[in-house]
DNA sequence: GCCGTTTTCGGCCCGACTGTTTTCAGTCG
């Protein structure tokens, strides 16, 4: 799968072309075809075998798919190569300082000659840029300060972490002038990392500048990069940029809509109002030409209504086709946590798990569970404390047991290792004892492709197995998915009935949502596991929830919405 | 460069803040 690769090649293009006098929209085009591919569920190298089809994907067009073409039978791109000729690679550097845009840049480049960041930093410390227009005294500081951050702050935050960060900021800002507030950005929609934090407040009149000082007061507080009438932007200490607005109450809907994104969720939006002869803004609706007073806009779901939609829930909000399907009022209903019944992937100390069985079944009593299954690792993954053949049927009496008296059904799994040859860690006789099967890789990620995904799609073949856990291995700012044909995967697992795991675990969510979103359209259930091993970790659930619900799925879709009795007839039926 | 129930040409989302400016350009989201 190649769409990360190639929408790579359309971003560097957008932000070479941003450096030229060329039409800006040009730029926005290739951004847009970027972003798109990106969000392909398919690999592009199969799509690209009929270019009727790449040429028909909304904002691929042409031009585009030659270039598509051309990048996969060549491993290069005329035009980029042009491009790339004009200016030396340290501009790509100096782009991602923050506060310097491409204007800047070209500007630098040209008058200055400077191609790279150590010798902008030279100038900005010698006190050379100012004189050329634009560039003042702050500027230069800012540049400073600027290419400081870039040093320190590449990552993107989990999603776990910033819901931390963001309940610690409300918890400091929260007082009785606050009306509302709330996160919005990509934290609302649930997105797995998260660049920066925004949050909008409506606070009692009067009290908007002074809600804005105190923010920018707020013990986490690094650098204050803008304080005005209505917005507020801070550094943290952890390098994190969070921004806070204060909207009127009248339009809190549309500002709430406004400041959740995503961009391009917005623009098609915007598209669509501009064609009704109305014009959308955090301050409201209007129709154009008629600025004074908006039509609409103190919840968002009067901004969705007037523009003939069906309210979207901030996780489709990706422009992902959410828009056209609530245009036919056909939105799928998103699975909620209230709707989960269960865990399937809970390690207990058999393994490396901090509990005993006996502790999580009571844990999960308290969190309104009917049922959880207990899945530790297989015999040959020792360091994680593998269990043996003869320890598996312990545990599975101790199940036997403890299911006598305990409040929720406990089911008996485990978590088995598909070996670097694709055999299990288990053999059949004991595989066929257990309640519930998840096959994962946890040795040979460098393997090749194919290698990989014929190891998965051979544990797919196993009758005993119904689940595959984290199935492309990646682990969020620390290691790329392993090598998988993961469309070919989900392919294979609809054609034999085989579960695909959502691992909920902060730095997994594995699958991620485009995929999801994939296997449901192949009618492939999805079963939702936490990974926990500890039982405060059973809590990550609800970032499983947050991945479903980007993946547009839907209660039915997901096997922990299954009551026990479900659970087990569905189980059956698989043997 | 993309796109089309007004169009195959002429549009393409919208506003806040900053810093350098005397009315605006650049950057950001």
């Amino acid at each position: 799968m190649r769409n990360k690769e190639i929408a790579e090649q359309f971003y560097l293009i957008a932000q070479l072309l941003s450096l030229t006098d060329e039409n800006p929209f040009k730029v926005r085009a290739y951004e847009k075809a970027a972003q798109v591919i990106e969000s392909l569920p398919e690999p592009i190298e199969e799509i690209s075998k009929d270019f009727q089809k790449l040429s028909s994907i909304p904002g691929v067009g042409k031009s585009i798919a030659e270039k598509v073409i051309e990048y996969l039978n060549t491993g290069r791109i005329q035009r980029l190569e042009e491009l790339r000729s004009k200016f030396p690679e340290g501009i790509f550097e100096m782009l991602k300082i923050p506060g310097l845009g491409p204007k800047r840049v070209k500007l630098l480049f040209e008058k200055l000659g400077i191609s790279n960041v150590d010798t902008l930093k030279e100038y900005a410390q010698k006190g050379m840029l100012k004189g050329l227009p634009g560039f003042g005294e702050k500027v230069e500081k800012n540049i400073l300060e600027g290419i400081q951050m870039l040093s320190v702050s590449e990552q993107r935050l989990l999603l776990f972490d910033a819901i931390k960060v963001v309940e610690e900021i409300l918890g400091e800002l929260k007082n009785k002038d606050i009306i509302n507030i709330d996160p919005c950005g990509s934290l609302r929609r649930k997105k797995e990392t998260v660049g920066d934090i925004d949050i909008l407040c409506c606070v009692k009149e009067g009290k908007e500048k002074q809600t804005i000082e105190k923010f920018t007061k707020l013990s986490m507080v690094k650098k204050v990069s803008a304080c005005g009438e209505t917005k507020g932007s801070i550094i943290t200490h952890s390098n994190l940029q969070v921004d806070l607005r204060v909207v009127p109450k009248e339009v809190y809907g549309a500002a709430l809509q406004y400041f959740t994104g995503s961009k391009q969720h917005n623009i098609h939006l915007r598209e669509i109002a501009n064609k009704k002869n109305l014009t959308i803004s955090e301050y409201g609706v209007f129709k154009i030409g008629k600025k004074d007073k908006p039509i609409c806009g103190e919840t968002e779901q009067e901004v969705y209504e007037i523009l003939g939609l069906q309210y979207i829930e901030p996780e489709l909000r990706e422009d992902r086709g959410e828009i056209e399907l609530a245009q036919q009022n056909k939105l799928p209903k998103l699975i909620d946590i209230k709707d989960i019944k269960g865990d399937t992937h809970i390690h207990s100390h058999y393994s490396d798990g901090a509990n005993s069985i006996k502790e999580i079944s009571e844990y999960a009593y308290k969190l309104g569970y009917e049922w959880i299954i207990i899945c530790d690792h297989s015999q040959s993954l020792k360091v994680a404390g593998g269990l043996e053949i003869k320890t598996l049927y312990k545990k599975i009496e101790e199940i036997k047991n403890l299911n006598k008296t305990s409040k929720v059904r406990i089911l008996c799994g485990q978590e088995v290792d598909i070996l670097s040859d694709g055999r299990l860690d288990y053999p059949d006789e004991v595989l066929k004892e257990l309640d519930f099967v998840i096959a994962a890789i946890h040795t040979g990620f460098k393997q090749s492709e194919e290698q990989i995904t014929e190891r998965i799609m051979k544990a797919i073949d196993n009758k005993y197995v119904h689940s595959i856990s984290h199935p492309t291995g990646r682990l969020l700012n620390k290691r790329s998915p392993y090598k998988v044909n993961i469309s070919k995967v989900i392919e294979y697992a609809a054609k034999n009935g085989v579960m695909l795991e959502i691992n909920a675990f902060p730095e997994r969510l594995d699958l991620d949502d485009i995929h999801t979103k994939y296997a449901k359209e192949h009618k492939v259930l999805l079963s939702i596991g936490t990974d926990a091993h500890h039982i405060s970790q059973m809590e990550y659930m609800i970032l499983g929830v947050y991945v479903a619900r980007r993946g547009w799925l839907e209660k039915e879709n997901v096997i922990n919405s299954f009551s026990y009795k479900e659970l087990i007839k569905y189980l059956n039926k698989r043997r």
